[in-house]
RNA sequence: GGGCCCGUGGCGGAACGGCAGACGCAGCGGACUUAAAAUCCGCGGCCUUUCACCGGGCGUGUGGGUUCGACUCCCACCGGGCCCA
């Protein structure tokens, strides 16, 4: 099709094409689906043609060096043979529309496209028809490609890539090798080249813990290297599934059997590469800060890295020469540890089943044997404790005494130490452990509260201990030192207050701080505002005292909690807390934690630590269809890397791709075995490491799907170098921080809450590695973050809460959902798109009842763009007739001529100004919704029209952002020979969103009572005086005197009488 | 159980602490049409008063609070969602 001929607006680009339509004949130029996919198919050619949106990089021609930039990113899709989904769009418009806008503010844009195309989905096809993936992901791509395309998103096609292309997955495995070849210096809190730590090694000389560097044998000083690099084979455990072989994640084991078939899963330890991110944690963490995220996002994040503070402990244990080491964040507890547990797969246990004392339980061995079989996830979820005594006793470092050390796989070899000092009293998990066998229970921590309580039993006089008083004394007690934050020192003095006063007969209530918090209420007290001396009564009556006697028994022997039946985890005063040596009895959690930690230190029984929640990134995967580590091993495990120049490595051919079915976890690639086996010189090994002639292994593992989508937003810089990842400058120019700012990285990066930790957290890592190696100029790639909302459907739901397909619901007349067959009334709810439930919405058939622009609006209109929000086909035609209308009053649906009048209308001239305005700060706030209603309303506005020529090309400019292809063919008709994607924004008059007059609301009293209007530059003065004059207002001020006037400019006036 | 977010007409939603319901959908009335579609114009929270006009009261999940004034801020509760356990 030849392009729109802009030269003559009375000639239409698209007459040779018939109109199918009936009605044709009077309107051929009436706005239909068929017009509108003609106008876009032939503008989205000519942009590909043209090359409208191809960015040129600095230094290149066509480059603008006086632009400011703007970096727009969406997530890469994974191209899924199923093709697109409504889902994908609603991000892409948002940042199409941006992006358009940004150029035509002047910047220069880089808004990239791509594909994410490893992954499991199309190996599957691949076992079950044995066509090559690569095969289907390219189809995939093709659809993908195509489907976006005509959405008209104005992605510089030229930098498209694919994380499989060989050309870019060279450079995921050149960066693997950087982070092999790399550690983290603590010192410089930054990754350095492992040559630096050699040298720094050998730097120390004799004086060097465990030898000189030059003296020790090679194995020790490779082993020293490998504990720090920051890519390095490590050992985890994974859930080897043998007969599917294939590793299965946790939530893929159910019971100790594969979710799909059922068959048998083994917990196995698996040497694999891991990426060291956890030295990276203070970092991630610490740079959180800088980031415009969401803060729920920044949340999660900081969550899942979950740092904490606390201590490492030593415990010996009778018989083993090396102390049980533990990870506690409240060393203050200490003394009320009253046993031990370690995990199954400790070392200890394997002492303890070489050594069992009488104690030691029969089932040690099964208990271990089996506790293997659940996953993590089962055991930490597990309501049952389970459990057996390994015999061994260790010593209490602060008590001195003798505890238990346990076995129970509530504890995780893979958390902290492996095992822990169980404070049950203060833990709600080792409490219900205690209470399943019997172990004691001591507390070691009150709040004010029951610090209170302590005191009153300790001290009270005989009198306030009879059965008649103690409760009312208690309870005044209690009110009084938690309303009015009475410390623990004075408790004593405003004891002897409170039952003076009560004698005295004075103050039989209490007044309570109404904000005190329910941790300070005893029991299950504080459920009601207001708490009162009643409620203190009410909370002890709770406690189920019998007596004073009971009360003081309670404390005396330590089992305050015991009796409650539940754990105080919080914060609060140390008691019961002194032993030989160590005392933080009365001190607060706080400063208790201090001194514990102060006192391991000086007694060598332990230090300050900081712990996190989250592990190193294991990086291995036993699949075909991901990228190949450019690792070998010698016949002895040693792995050597593959010199840069060998690179890529590429994915060998096999016959099929059916899992190997085996008790040990086997990679795919060892099916390749020609491949798999190899020489040092053959598969690029650097001749200087290994003589060329050496026979090596393959590494049989491939990366995981979060490699190539950790670095892609660098690549996109400078997708086509061949000698570098990206051009340092390319680099600088796009993703490098301004002058002045502390971070680069993406301007707007625009993709789904989903990834909120694992991708978002990788790409994190890899940018802060390759930043400190002096390839990446900024430390974070993703400046400002923006997750559009879900896209839902309409579902229907019976009145027991089950859910109907929809294409078996019935729409009654009166508004009511049925049930067809059983005419059971349906509630319309939203939920998930889903293919059961049979309301999923393909783009490609909303596209051909309507064309692109309107899809683009409709999905934009629904509502703000980080909210989820349901997918409801009857609206979108709203926005179809809306670009009917902007048509109509542009266009003759008769002849196809602009439609232009020669002088302007004053109030649509002034409606254009504010809608120029309302749209550009919408568009800035990424509020489209909002946008979109506002050109909606000029074009209501100007009704019937016919709008000048100028107004008419800068209504079609601010249009162009939203509906490009329409906006882009009333341009042309306008007589313009080039796109207007290099136009600039239209300026609007501040001037013109100023009125003459204002009509302000009087309020009486704060309500509505009449209105005025007055002009602009009015003061409040002025305002006062007409509403005061105001006749409807006289009659609500019934002659009273106002004694109050306030004045908001422009709004309103409110009278208080 | 803990944390975060959200509750506004029949539906999607709008509203710097300042006239709640912009805009769209569905609905109703009218114009045009032989008719229908399309298009255009108008109405539209609930209750109440009135023949009608003009009025009045109540309204943003519930209950309280702050304020001259609260959809908006604070507290508690109820309901829904997400994350963590």
């Amino acid at each position: 099709m030849p392009p729109p001929n802009p030269a003559d607006d009375s000639t239409p680009s698209t007459e040779h094409a018939p109109e199918p339509r009936a009605g044709a004949e009077d309107a051929p130029f009436r706005y239909t689906a068929a017009l509108a996919d003609r106008i876009e198919t032939a503008w989205q050619e000519r942009w590909d043609r043209e090359g409208t949106f191809v960015q040129p990089n600095p230094g290149r021609p066509g480059f603008d060096a006086t632009r400011p930039k703007f970096y727009c990113l969406d997530m890469f899709p994974y191209p899924s043979g199923a093709g697109l989904h409504v889902g994908h769009p609603e991000g892409y418009t948002a940042t199409d529309i941006l992006c358009r806008y940004k150029r035509m503010k002047g910047f220069n844009v880089l808004h990239p496209m791509g594909w994410d195309a490893f992954g499991l989905p199309a190996e599957q096809y691949a076992i079950q028809t044995g066509v090559h993936p690569a095969l289907t992901t390219r189809a995939s791509i093709g659809t993908f490609r195509r489907q976006l395309k005509r959405f008209g998103f104005s992605y510089d096609w030229t930098r498209e890539l694919g994380t499989i292309d060989p050309s870019f997955y060279r450079w995921t495995q050149w960066i693997f090798l950087r982070l092999y070849d790399a550690w983290f210096d603590p010192d410089a809190k930054k990754a350095r080249p492992i040559a630096d730590l050699i040298a720094r090694e050998r730097a120390k000389g004799p004086a060097r813990e465990g030898g000189a560097w030059d003296a020790l044998p090679p194995h020790e000083q490779r082993a020293f290297l490998d504990a720090h690099r920051l890519a390095y084979l490590g050992e985890s455990t994974v859930n080897w599934c043998p007969r599917l072989g294939t590793v299965l994640a946790n939530d893929e084991v159910i019971d100790g059997r594969s979710e799909r078939g059922g068959h048998p899963v083994f917990r196995k330890p698996l040497r694999q590469w891991m990426f060291r991110i956890t030295a990276y944690a203070d970092r991630l963490l610490d740079q959180l800060d800088g980031l415009e995220w969401p803060a729920s996002t920044k949340a999660m994040q900081a969550e899942w890295i979950g740092r904490s503070e606390g201590a490492e402990i030593d415990f010996s244990v009778s018989g083993m020469g090396s102390p049980l080491r533990v990870f506690t964040t409240r060393p203050d507890t200490i003394f009320g540890a009253t046993y031990m547990v370690v995990a199954p797969e400790h070392p200890l246990v394997a002492h303890a089943l070489a050594h069992p004392t009488p104690r030691t339980d029969a089932a040690l061995r099964a208990y271990a044997e089996g506790a293997s079989r659940r996953s993590d996830l089962e055991r930490m979820e597990s309501k049952d404790k389970t459990g057996v005594d390994s015999g061994l006793d260790a010593i209490n470092p602060a008590t001195g005494q003798p505890i238990p050390v346990w076995v129970a796989d509530y504890v995780l070899m893979g958390y902290g130490t492996g095992a822990i000092m169980a404070v049950p009293a203060h833990d709600q998990r080792d409490f219900d452990f205690a209470r399943a066998f019997g172990l004691p229970i001591r507390d070691v921590v009150y709040d004010r509260a029951r610090l209170a309580m302590a005191t009153f039993a300790r001290l009270a006089p005989d009198e306030a201990r009879s059965p008649e008083r103690w409760q009312g004394a208690l309870a005044s007690f209690l009110g009084l030192v938690v309303s009015e934050n009475t410390p623990p020192e004075r408790f004593a003095e405003a004891l002897r207050g409170v039952l003076t006063r009560r004698q005295s007969g004075d103050g039989t209530s209490v007044a309570i701080n109404l904000d005190a918090r329910r941790d300070e209420a005893p029991g299950a007290v504080g459920r009601q505002r207001g708490v009162t001396e009643i409620n203190w009564l009410d909370a002890l009556e709770d406690l189920g005292l019998a007596s004073f006697d009971d009360l003081a028994g309670r404390f005396e022997g330590a089992v305050f909690f015991d009796r409650w039946g539940q754990a105080f985890p919080a914060a609060g005063f140390a008691v019961n807390s002194s032993g030989p040596g160590l005392s933080l009895d009365a001190l607060p959690t706080d400063r208790a934690k201090d001194a514990v930690i102060e006192w391991l230190g000086r007694t060598g029984r332990g230090r300050r630590r900081v712990n996190y929640r989250f592990r190193d990134w294991t990086f291995s995967r036993q699949r075909y269809w991901g990228e190949p580590f450019p690792i070998v091993y010698t016949h002895d495990g040693t792995p050597y890397p593959v010199a840069d120049r060998a690179l890529p490595v590429t994915l060998p051919e096999l016959a099929d791709y059916a899992p190997l079915e085996s008790d040990d976890p086997t990679p795919l690639l060892a099916k390749a075995a020609e491949w798999a086996n190899t020489t040092a010189g053959e598969a690029g090994v650097d001749p200087a490491l290994l003589p060329p002639h050496t026979p090596v292994r393959r590494e049989c593992n491939t990366m995981p799907g979060s490699a190539g989508s950790s670095w892609y937003m660098v690549r996109y810089c400078d997708p086509s170098n061949e000698l570098a990842l990206v051009d340092p400058a390319a680099d600088r120019y796009w993703l490098g921080p301004a002058p002045g700012e502390r971070f680069g990285g993406v301007d707007l990066y625009m993709g789904g809450a989903e990834h909120a930790v694992g991708h978002l957290l990788y790409a994190r890592f890899w940018q802060n590695v390759l930043h400190d190696l002096g390839y990446l100029a900024s430390p974070e790639p993703f400046k400002r973050l923006y997750h559009q909302g879900l896209i839902t459907s309409f579902a229907y739901q019976r009145p027991d809460k089950t859910l109907v397909p929809s294409d078996t619901v019935d729409e009654a007349g009166d508004g009511r959902y049925v049930e067809r067959g059983t005419g059971v009334v349906l509630t319309q709810v939203t939920a998930k798109m889903s293919k059961s439930l049979k309301n999923v919405v393909n783009p490609d058939d909303v596209i051909a009842e309507y064309g692109a622009d309107t899809f683009r609006l409709y999905e934009m209109y629904m509502g703000p763009l980080d909210a989820s929000k349901p997918w409801n086909p009857r609206d979108i035609t709203g926005l179809f007739r809306f670009l009917a209308r902007a048509w109509r009053l542009a266009v003759d649906e008769r002849t196809g001529r602009v439609r232009l009048a020669d002088a302007p209308d004053p109030a649509v001239e002034k409606l254009l100004h504010r809608t120029i305005a309302k749209v550009g700060d919408d568009i800035e706030r990424l509020a489209f919704n909002t946008a979109i209603a506002a050109m909606i309303g000029f074009v209501n506005a100007a009704g019937q029209g016919p709008l000048t020529r100028d107004q008419l090309g800068r209504f079609t400019l601010v249009l162009a952002p939203f509906a490009p292809h329409l906006a882009e063919e009333l341009w042309s008709r306008l007589g313009n020979a080039r796109s207007l994607a290099a136009e600039g924004w239209p300026e609007h008059d501040p001037a013109m969103l100023r009125d003459d007059e204002v009509e302000l609301a009087v309020q009486v009293l704060g309500k509505v009572r009449g209105k005025i209007t007055v002009p602009a530059g009015a003061g409040p003065a002025d305002a006062e005086a007409a509403a005061l004059a105001n006749p409807e207002v006289q009659k609500w001020l019934a002659g009273k005197t106002p004694r109050k006037v306030i004045v908001v400019p422009g709004r309103l006036v409110n009278i208080v009488v």
